[in-house]
DNA sequence: GCCCAGGTATAAA
DNA sequence: TTTATACATGGG
């Protein structure tokens, strides 16, 4: 396992000693939606946490306090999941390897269960960019400010709505978003939540299968989205979604292979083979 | 105009 | 149990 070397500079927490992990292969590759790229770094937030992070030739450079780093961030992150020794198990799979290749820097990163289930729900039958549209909006018009940035004091960064702050919204209040037929599941899973008849932190703690199926109780999600929560916002790494171009390319790629036969971190073996598909579509096409 | 996007609910076979 | 379709929105 690999040693995180942690430093304390003035512009924030500087980690060395991190192989496999790129800014760009996590940031951009569909897990999450609300982290840009810009001319300082990645900018984005996590719950009610900004962050501005960037990779420099040190290591990379978490622009946040030293608690702020050890007590979210760096779980954030998954730094302390040694993924060289993952590599290592995959390497028995050259197909997986292979896909691997085209993102290496992944990390999974372990997100907020409210806020993965809301940000999956709206992804459904959509594209990315537009997701990051509605989901910035629905920050911008229902969340509380939590913060500035640290090197452009005039912008504003906004927490992720409590499911409070939404389950006594209308259609009509969500309308800015943009978000089409999605507005009704977001409100649904919003009141189901804030009542309490849905506990996140309860299904986390549930077998898979129960886990699922307590989650496809919500409207509008489904096993896609279920599995999605799961290992994005439950770090159920054993989760492994599938769109509808994963399923095929699943069978030229791994033929005869299940969920299963990729051990116990099935989902980021699912996560380096859906960045692969995504920029080889003449494989599922 | 057409097709597509990290799907799901619904109805029908 | 599987298959067909509508669904709102915006970019290519």
């Amino acid at each position: 396992m690999e040693v995180l070397e942690v430093t304390e500079k003035a512009e924030g927490i500087l980690v060395g000693g991190l192989s496999l992990f790129s800014l760009e292969d996590t940031l951009d590759c569909g897990q999450c939606f609300r982290f840009r790229r810009d001319a300082d770094g990645w900018r984005g937030v996590a719950g009610s946490r900004p962050l501005l992070v960037r990779e420099t030739g040190e290591g990379v450079l978490f622009s946040c306090t030293p608690e702020a780093f050890e007590s979210f961030w760096r779980g954030y992150f998954d730094l302390d999941r040694d993924y060289a020794a993952l590599r290592e198990s995959y390497l028995a799979m050259p197909a997986l390897r292979e896909c691997a290749r085209y993102a290496p820097g992944i990390r999974v990163l372990r997100q907020d269960a409210w806020e993965a289930l809301i940000s999956f729900i709206i992804s459904q039958n959509n594209n990315v960019r537009r997701i990051q549209g509605i989901v910035s909006r629905l920050c911008r018009q229902f969340g509380t400010p939590c913060g500035e940035d640290p090197l452009e004091p005039d912008r504003t960064a906004y927490a992720f709505p409590s499911p409070e702050a939404l389950a006594g919204r209308s259609e009509d209040d969500l309308a800015p978003l943009r978000a089409g037929w999605r507005a009704g599941y977001i409100l649904d899973a919003a009141r189901r939540v804030a009542l309490g008849e849905i506990d996140l932190a309860a299904v986390a703690a549930l077998p898979l299968p129960e886990a699922r199926a307590r989650l496809q109780t919500i409207r509008g999600v489904g096993p896609k989205v279920a599995e999605c929560v799961l290992l994005y916002g439950m770090a159920r790494m054993e989760a492994f979604p599938l769109d509808v171009w994963m399923k095929r390319a699943m069978k030229t790629l791994f033929p005869g292979c299940t969920p299963a036969d990729f051990g116990e971190c099935a989902g980021i073996a699912q996560q380096y083979i859906f960045h692969y598909c995504r920029r080889h579509p003449s494989l599922v096409r």
